[in-house]
DNA sequence: CATGAATGAGTTTTCATTCAT
DNA sequence: AATGAATGAAAACTCATTCAT
């Protein structure tokens, strides 16, 4: 890895820690450089500024998120094992760096509006497929939003309860909980 | 109402708005202030300072909502009739004043920390619904913190959404909809 | 005095010298907060910010010094008598704020672009009457721009002399000497 | 042109012009590699640093002005004619190049006292042309050093017009008039 | 000789809080 | 009680200069 990588790498990672900890305003750039074991000026070769990086590190993470389920639930057939995809995939990510899921709940907020309007966030991998299994007949027709929001609730909430630790058991382990309570939200629909 | 009271009212009410509009960090005295038509210096007249106004706001509607919903579902027996009660009033109260929750959602990650352990918040509230419903087996036996989970999410994240502008549609006709995504989520644990 | 035009006179005095002495970038604001005995922050109550400052401190003075002139010019009659009143008092002003003179001399480059196109500046009040006495007959025709640069030069450069210390003599001793060139170059003119 | 050399062009061209644009302060190093099409490092090689590199463009450009019009001014005889060599040389190098004059008029307020007492300036030069023709009784005796801001204002400002834009005319067009202003100026003196 | 990442001291600016009026 | 000028600590950011490659 080449020298300038491996610095921005390393300020990621402190700055990542860092926001999910404190929270984005009460993180200093002074303590990104610490915690990355450079200078505060270094940032400034790597980021314009400190909501630019703020951005990055939000648009990067949130669409890697949204690649790397969409890749598995295409490889499914059918809502519910394309759910079962989903959320399990999210359920083993989170367990694996739920840093990075804190930072995307805490500055989601203020990130969101700043993302391009046809960016491909989870919000809408996921619409894509309850509109493809409604129109299937596989599940009742419904305002699409609000099933989105459905699902992303039990999935994210729990999530959030770890966070602050109300909740113990591991992610991976609510996982077909969490599926089983997806599909009969998705599938129940009085509409 | 009193001179002090009235203006104490006036700081609340431009904070509040303030807040939710663009967050804690990005609200200066000096806005509030602005916003509530009177001095930067006039505020610690009536809180310690912006810290102790930012948990005294968030602690006292919490509470009061936590009362609110305690109240209207103690009103009702059975978990599918408490559940309609306390998803309905949400979704009047959020409409009735979406700042406020928005303001609730936004701070939630620096404030409940700070709640005394008793205090009695929504999360209890709804917990003691549903263990009450497992121990009279209205619904299976479960984790009551995955469940509490589940139905928090179920209905703050359409909310999250409403205020992202993802969702058109007012609260109020969400309500049913919520409630019985919240009932089969409940109902239809295979834990 | 106020209270808050005292603090801002001294911010204006204190900036004025320093300026006039290490230039503008080389003037940092804990130099003249130091030097108005006044903390740094307190500069921002009464300027946007140093770039407001230096602005509205050229424009204040350069504005003032054209009223001042165009003032003296119009008691006179005939462009002999308006030159000597107008040099007259340019020497007699420099003499007693040097500091100001050294001040617009050093910062016009930046800043007389920024002025309003339609501002009453020196140049435009030299303008007018240098017009005013060729449509009179009493010079000859001749390019009033150049004219114009040719009295500025004839004066402002003694100014900057003194202020590099390559002239000793006080301005007030070259009053007539400079008036008289100012005659000379206009009325001579080859055009 | 050894490459060392033709390097180093290309720094001093590109922050020449960047400094007549900008000033010198609001010029970085980087700003100067950028135009440069090099290094910022690569600038240290050849200066020993912001400051000198500065010093070392006024005071190599401002010595070789004074040669070219000394030069020019040596080869006549009297002072109409020398002065109408020198004017005409300042007038068709400002044409020449009027962003190197553009930064020598930005500059020598913080340069001229850096100047070695006995170097040979343009004001030196212009001043010996002066006091000889007094001595020769070309013109009456006067104050050399008030002569000699006379003849340099009546030089200069019309150039720093031009600069800001104040005249449209070419510097080449005006000499005859600008010399014939510096005679008149010089040999009218009621000294 | 050149590169460009890194440094660190310094700059302007912000802002919660205090306090004389 | 209220005002608003003043404070002072800390923030983000800049940039001339150095140095490992």
């Amino acid at each position: 890895m080449p020298r300038a990588l491996a610095t921005k790498a390393k300020i990621e990672s402190s700055a990542l820690k860092l926001f999910a900890e404190k929270g984005v305003d009460q993180t200093t750039t002074r303590d990104i450089a610490a915690g990355a074991g450079i200078s505060e000026g270094a940032i400034y070769r790597h980021f314009e500024g400190k909501d630019a990086m703020v951005h990055e590190l939000f648009s990067a993470n949130y669409l890697r998120l949204a690649g790397e389920i969409d890749e598995l639930q295409g490889r499914e057939t059918g809502l519910r094992r394309k759910l079962a995809a989903m959320v399990g995939a999210f359920c083993v990510l989170f367990e694996e760096d739920p840093d990075m899921f804190r930072f995307l709940l805490l500055v989601q907020h203020g990130q969101l509006q700043k993302m391009p309007a046809d960016a491909r966030t989870p919000v809408r991998v996921l619409r894509d497929v309850i509109e493809d299994a409604v129109q299937r007949g596989e599940i009742p027709a419904q305002d699409p939003d609000v099933a989105n929001a459905l699902v992303f609730g039990i999935v994210l909430q729990p999530a959030l309860f770890k966070v602050y630790g109300q909740i113990d058991a591991p992610m991976t382990a609510l996982s077909e909980r969490l599926t089983e309570a997806c599909w009969l939200a998705l599938s129940g629909a009085a509409d």
